[in-house]
DNA sequence: CTGAAAGCGCTTACAG
DNA sequence: CTGAAAGCGCTTACAG
C-alpha cells in the first residue's frame, strides 16, 4: 500500500529548526539580509528546505498575496497556427519568469467567451492577453476600468483605450495587392468576412486603396462566417459567379484555407486559373502546387512585445500607467501562386 | 478615476442578512435542505448572491478543500494536430463539468517535462492527462504511487501499471502495409524514430509482420529525432540511398511532415515516384497532389475515453481502484498516394 | 434550524 | 536578530 506522503509545510521546517515560521518565510522569500537574519541560520533553513524538497503551497501564497502568477490567454481558436505560434512564444517567455499561461479558445462563441473571462477572474489571473473576441468589447472595457492588466493583440477597438500590439494591416494588403497588379493581374478579388473587427476593416481598406490607385475594379466578397462548411458554400457561389477574376487575396488564414478547399472542390488550379495571395502564412501554403504567396505576420515579435508590455504593467500593478500601442510590419513571402501572368 | 471594486465575500453576504457565514456557505453549496435551512432564508441568500454577483474565491475554496478543479495536460507539443485535436475535445468535456485544463508542451525536453510536472503539483491539479514523455517514467511512477489520478494516452509503459487509452498500433500498420502490398508495391520502406516508446515499437512490429508474411524485404529507417531540420537531412540521405523503394510508410504525423518536406527538396513526386501512407491524418495530406493515404486515429473517442476514466478516478479520489486500459481501432483513409501501381 | 470557531498554508506589520 | 499574531476567504465538525 503506497504511503500518502503529506506535503511538508512551512510549519514543518520551522518546527524542525525550532524557529518561527516568520523566519522561515523571510529566508524563503530572499529577505534574509533585509531582515537581518544571521547567515548561519539562513543556511540552515535553506539546507533543510532543499533536503525536504519543500515547495510553498501556491494556493496559500496566492490567497494571501492576491497574486497567482497565472496569465489568461484568450483567442478564437488556439489550434489556428497564427494563434498557436504566438501562444508558444508567450508561454516560453512566461515560463522563464515563473508565470503560467491559461490558454482558452472561444470558438467564436460570445457566451463562451464571457464565461471564460469569468473563469479567468475566478482563478485570479494576474493579467490578460487577448485577441479580443467580438461581443466582448463591453466586458473588456469594464475589466480595464478595474485597472486589471490587459494587453490586446491582433485586433484593437477604436473606443477602448488600452495597450495593444497589432500589425500594419492596411499597408500590408496594399503592398500585396500592388504586387499582384505589377505582375499584370487586373481583376483582383478580395475575400474577407463580414465583420466590424478593426483589423479586417483595415485589410480591406488597404486592398481598396491599391486597386483604386490603379483604376482597377474592387471585387469584394464578405462572408458571413459561421463555420468552414458554410464558408466554402459561399465561396463556391462567389467563384462561380466571378469567373473573370484572375487573382484573389484572402484576408486571413482560415479564410484562405477555406478558399483552397473551395478550389479543390471546383477543380480550380492555383496560378494557372487564378493567382492567390494569403493574409497569414502557414505550412499548407508551401505544400500547394504551386506554393502560395503570403503576408507573414511576425509572430515572435508580436509575442515578445505583448509580454514586454504586460510584464511592465504587472510590475506597476494598480497604477494607471500610460497605454502602450505597437504596430509591427509584416513580410510578403512571394511564391509561385502570384508569379507574373 | 476608476473605482477599485472590492470583491464581495461570503462575509459581506452574511453581514447584510445578519446571519452567519456558515449558513451562507451551506446555501451556496446546495446543502440547504440537508442542513435544514428554511426555504425563506435560503431564498434570501440566493437572491442576494445573485444581486451582488457573488463568486466564491476559488483560491480559498481550493486551499480549504484541497481540490482545484484543474486538470494538467502534458504532451510533447500541443501545436501538433494530433495533440491539439485531443486537447480540444478534452477541454470541451472538462469545461462542461466545471474543470479547467492547464495545457503544457515539453518540446521533447525531459528537464522541462519534469519542471512542468512540478508546476502541476504546485498548482495542485486534481488530475493528470499525459502522452508520457520519454524520461518521465520514474517521475510518473512515483506520482501514481501517491494515488494521484493519472491517465495516459497515445503511449503506455510496460512496467508502469496505470490507466491508459491507446490505439491498436500494431494492427493499424499491419493493415496499412498490407494495403500497399495488395496494390502491387514490393519495396516498402518504413520511416520511424529511434525510440523505445511503446507505440512506435508496436507500429514497427505491425509493418514487419506484414512484409514478413508476404516475403518482402523490411527496409526500415530509424531517425534520431532532434528537430525537423536534422530529421530532413537524415531522410534525404535515406531516400537517396534507397532509390529502389516504391512505397513508404511514415510512422507518425511529424515524421510524415518531414518526409513530405524531404520529397519537395528532392523533387520526388508522390505516387508517381513513390507511394505514401502516413500514420496520423492531418489536413496537409489532403492538400498534397495526389492526396496522401493515412491511418486516422479516433481523436474524439480517445479524448472521451480519457475523460471518462479520469472523472471516474476523481470521484473515488484516493482509493486505489482498478486500472482501466482501453485500446481503440483506427481508420485507414485511402487516397491517391497509394493507388494501384 | 443556526452559529462560533478551528484550520487550510502562507505573508507581513508590529513588537521587542 | 527573531517571533506571536492577524488575516487572506473559504468549509465543516461540533455545539446548542
Amino acid at each position: 500500500m503506497p504511503v500518502m506522503k503529506k506535503r511538508v509545510s512551512i510549519k514543518d521546517i520551522a518546527k524542525q529548526l525550532n524557529i518561527s515560521i516568520t523566519t522561515v518565510s523571510f529566508v524563503i522569500n530572499g529577505k534574509a539580509r533585509e531582515k537581518n537574519i544571521s547567515e548561519s541560520l539562513t543556511k540552515k533553513v535553506l539546507d533543510l528546505v532543499a533536503e525536504l524538497n519543500y515547495q510553498p503551497n501556491t494556493l496559500a501564497t496566492s490567497l494571501r498575496t492576491g497574486k497567482t502568477k497565472i496569465i489568461g490567454f484568450l483567442v478564437d481558436d488556439i489550434s489556428e497556427p497564427f494563434f498557436s505560434g504566438i501562444a508558444r512564444r508567450i508561454d516560453e517567455i512566461a515560463s522563464n519568469l515563473g508565470y503560467k499561461i491559461l490558454f482558452s479558445s472561444t470558438r467564436n462563441d460570445t457566451e463562451k467567451a464571457i464565461e471564460l473571462l469569468q473563469i479567468f477572474k475566478d482563478r485570479h489571473v494576474d493579467g490578460y492577453i487577448m485577441a479580443l473576441p467580438e461581443g466582448l468589447e463591453e466586458e473588456v472595457k469594464k475589466l480595464i476600468q478595474t485597472d486589471a492588466p490587459v494587453v490586446l493583440f491582433d485586433r484593437y477597438v477604436q473606443d477602448v483605450k488600452t495597450d495593444y500590439v497589432i500589425i500594419d494591416n492596411q499597408s500590408s494588403t496594399y503592398e500585396a495587392t500592388e504586387h499582384l497588379i505589377k505582375n499584370n493581374y487586373k481583376k483582383i478579388g478580395f475575400v474577407t468576412i463580414d465583420t466590424a473587427q478593426q483589423q479586417m476593416v483595415d485589410r480591406l481598406a488597404g486592398y481598396e486603396s491599391a486597386v483604386g490607385k490603379y483604376n482597377l475594379p474592387a471585387i469584394v466578397k464578405k462572408i458571413k462566417y459561421v463555420n468552414s462548411a458554410e464558408s466554402i458554400e459561399e465561396m463556391i457561389k462567389f467563384f462561380k459567379a466571378e469567373k473573370q477574376l484572375d487573382a484573389v487575396v484572402f484576408a486571413a488564414n482560415y479564410i484562405c484555407l477555406d478558399g483552397l478547399r473551395t478550389f479543390r472542390k471546383l477543380g480550380i488550379q492555383i496560378h494557372q486559373d487564378i493567382a492567390v495571395v494569403s493574409f497569414d502564412d502557414f505550412e499548407i501554403l508551401e505544400f500547394c502546387e504551386p506554393p502560395v504567396t503570403a503576408i507573414a505576420q511576425p509572430l515572435e515579435a508580436i509575442a515578445e512585445n505583448v509580454m514586454k508590455i504586460l510584464l511592465n504593467k504587472l510590475k506597476k500593478a494598480g497604477k494607471s500607467i500610460e497605454k502602450t500601442q505597437v504596430s509591427l510590419p509584416t513580410i510578403l513571402n512571394i511564391r509561385g501562386s502570384s508569379a507574373k501572368k
